[in-house]
RNA sequence: GGCUCCGUAGUUCAAUGGAUAGAACAAAAGUUUCCUAAACUUUAGAUACAGGUUCGAUUCCUGUCGGAGCUACCA
């Protein structure tokens, strides 16, 4: 309807106003919420072009929509703006229109091209955490969304299983894991713990030791004992000691840190980390072994992780196979003249003429940097996938400037596809107590934080729920869909790219803007056309209340919606769209009889209405991995 | 220092340059002879500050103040 009277105000411009008017021109959107009306037109935009007053344009404009369309029932002049107002004929039809479309919203499946969208890139010395959570969540939201607007998608991972942290884990489970009775090491078979938990613990443990370690360099230091100590050492002690008379603080934190950084450095630990980085390149038989089964242990325990969440991947790229490539590339570059040596053998890109610094690209040793592997893997990735149209990063927003350089390094080198590439960057997660840090314990862990929800999930549901005549599969079902959803909403309803507040007691709520909220009224439905015993049936004319329009107008939205939030890639357009549609339908719910309606026609149409929000409501919460229960 | 992002009710979040800035939580008051009250209905409450562009600014521009991030031959 919109597109048609956009049509036609362009295609009469001239008889109506005298004129051409341009598209720019012709603005119609929905009616404000408390404004009664369905479609607004603005006539602003007109009065500026044309110099003629709202009113008179007003009425000039309803006059000939009243007389071209059909399906318009009324239209108001309200100051600069006119307000349509659709029959219930028009909207009975646009509901009978939802109701015959199967994949309504959804554009044909492959009818767009290929896209690859990477997120979760764990590591493999730490178990998951909150922020990953969010990473993930939003990486898979993403890539259902983006089917649903007809791509085809490959759903990968970079997991980064090699480099110094890696060696930390390793090493101190060498160094400081318990023997037992039969002289074996601790393993996730002899301690029951998670693969990934047991070998966090041990880098946690190396940088307890690494801590201690460093912290007796320094007090020989400050005793005097100089086996150790460097000219630079003796310098930074100079000047402390220059800071603590001048009880210049600022400038004291600094050089403490720096003392710090060179006791580190000192340290035995991080010398035989470093060892072990290098015996690893060397493929050491024995480094080699207890890397691949250090690095199994994890991938156990991420696996049930991701199952638990319901996420999974189509292809998933591991650092130890890729950190090597891209550096052919740089000699290419090179070549082309996109990159230039410096007299100590490096490789810089100058993006100055960009706005941005120069960058480096190969160390002097010849050895890559991080971007190097990410040119490279990019480019193997169109390598694997061909038609591949583009790459969506899922990474943190402190990776902004990163990915800036990387899409410009790879357009630089001609790809032409680095166009279609983009970074999903997203906001940190803060913790009420403020940010989240490994190093202070404050980290929120994965699998802790999904057994809570779960549990919060249980109790309450087991309080308030309907589950009479369940099994007890049926119920364990449940209590994780509405845990696991009510925390997938809470971190998906916010906008990406913000930074978001993770409040333990909200996300566990059940009332408001919530998970659970939009599962009950699903629930409810489902509780409500089963008593009805419906069927699909055609649906009969009626005059329709305000209620029961507002209701199928947020519907016919949906596509308009799956569109907007493909295009964003923001599952949080989606969120708040399901939100009002349900927030809209309760409203409805409560006013209007529905069983107990005793014209027939208007049962069956207010049941139809309720059917196709059900499953408007289960389609988009499954593009946010929410799964809906047809009990609660 | 340079660059980037963010400042909206007490709190957490909304609002393609459009009408009286929406919700939720918390606070206060109500609604079960009726379809699941995990619901619904009321009340009170906000655009950091100062300019500019515009018929019209939370949105765009400039400045100030406040917060965060990046600015590694780390990944």
């Amino acid at each position: 309807m919109e597109y048609a009277i956009k049509e036609f105000l362009l295609h009469q411009s001239t008889l109506l106003f005298g004129t051409n008017v341009s598209e720019g021109l012709v603005q119609i959107q929905r009616t404000k919420k408390d404004v009664s009306g369905d479609l607004t037109l603005l006539l602003f935009p007109f009065v500026k072009a044309l110099k003629a007053s709202p009113q008179e344009l007003g009425e000039k404009l309803k006059n000939a929509l009243q007389a071209e369309f059909k399906g318009i029932q009324q239209i108001d002049v309200l100051g600069g703006f006119l307000n349509i107002h659709l029959s219930s004929h028009y909207w009975l039809h646009a509901l009978e229109q939802v109701q015959q479309d199967r994949t309504f919203g959804f554009q044909e499946a492959d009818s767009k091209p290929l896209l690859m969208v990477e997120y979760a890139s764990p590591n493999t010395n730490k178990p998951l955490h909150l922020g990953h959570l969010r990473n993930i969540f939003l990486g898979y939201s993403v890539a259902e969304i983006l089917k649903a607007n007809g791509h085809k998608v490959i759903k990968t991972q970079i997991i980064n299983d090699r480099g110094i942290h890696i060696c930390k884990s390793m090493l101190a489970w060498e160094r400081f894991s318990p023997l037992d009775a039969k002289g074996e090491r601790e393993t996730p078979q002899n301690t029951g713990l998670k693969g990934d938990k047991l070998v966090g613990k041990y880098y946690v443990e190396f940088d307890r030791n690494f801590n201690v370690e460093a912290k007796e360099i320094i007090e020989n230091w400050e005793l005097g004992k100089f086996d150790t100590y460097s000219e630079e050492v003796a310098a930074e002690f100079n000047r402390l000691t220059e800071a603590k008379t001048g009880k210049d603080e600022k400038a004291l934190a600094g050089i403490e840190d720096k003392i710090k950084d060179l006791a580190k450095n000192q340290t035995t630990l991080l010398r035989d980390a470093k060892e072990m980085l290098v015996k690893w390149e060397a493929r050491d038989p024995q480094v080699y072994l207890l890397w691949t089964t250090m690095n199994g242990w994890v991938y156990e325990g991420f696996d049930v992780t991701y199952k638990s969440i319901g996420v999974d991947f189509d292809k998933s790229y591991y650092e130890s196979d890729t950190f090597l490539l891209g550096k052919d590339i740089v000699v290419d570059g090179l070549n082309k003249g996109v990159f230039y040596k410096k007299q100590d053998g490096s490789v810089w890109i100058d993006l100055t003429d960009c706005g941005l610094d120069e960058k480096l690209v190969l160390r002097s040793d010849g050895t890559a940097v991080y971007i190097t592997q990410d040119i490279g893997t990019a480019v193997d990735r169109y390598k694997d996938f061909p038609g591949l149209n583009g790459i969506i990063y899922t990474v943190g927003n402190e990776q902004d400037y990163h990915f800036k350089v990387l899409f410009l390094i790879l357009e630089k080198l001609g790809y032409s596809w680095a166009v279609n590439c983009s970074h999903l960057s997203y906001g940190m997660v803060d913790l009420p107590s403020g940010k989240m840090k490994s190093r202070e314990g404050t980290v929120v862990d994965a699998d802790d934080l999904i057994a809570e929800v779960v549990e919060k999930a249980t109790e309450m549901t087991r309080e308030r729920g309907h589950l009479e005549g369940m099994t007890d599969e049926n119920k364990s079902h449940l209590f994780n869909i509405i845990g696991l959803g009510g925390l997938k909403y809470y971190l998906l309803k916010v906008d990406p790219k913000k930074r978001m507040l993770f409040n333990p007691e909200e996300s566990i709520e059940l009332n408001g803007n919530t998970g659970p909220f939009i599962q009950y009224t699903h629930a409810r439905i489902c509780s409500l056309l089963s008593k009805a015993n419906y069927f699909q049936q055609n649906l009969s004319d009626c005059e329709l209340l305000d209620e029961e329009k507002e209701v199928i107008k947020l519907l016919t939205e949906y596509p308009t919606v799956i569109r907007e939030a493909g295009m964003a890639l923001s599952p949080a357009v989606l969120a708040n769209y399901v939100y009002e549609l349900v927030k809209s339908y309760n409203h409805f719910y409560q006013t209007v009889p529905i069983l107990i309606e005793t014209d027939e026609n208007l049962k069956a149409m207010r049941l139809a209405m309720s059917a196709n929000v059900a499953k408007v409501i289960r389609s988009s919460m499954k593009l946010l991995g929410v799964e809906v229960p047809e009990r609660m």
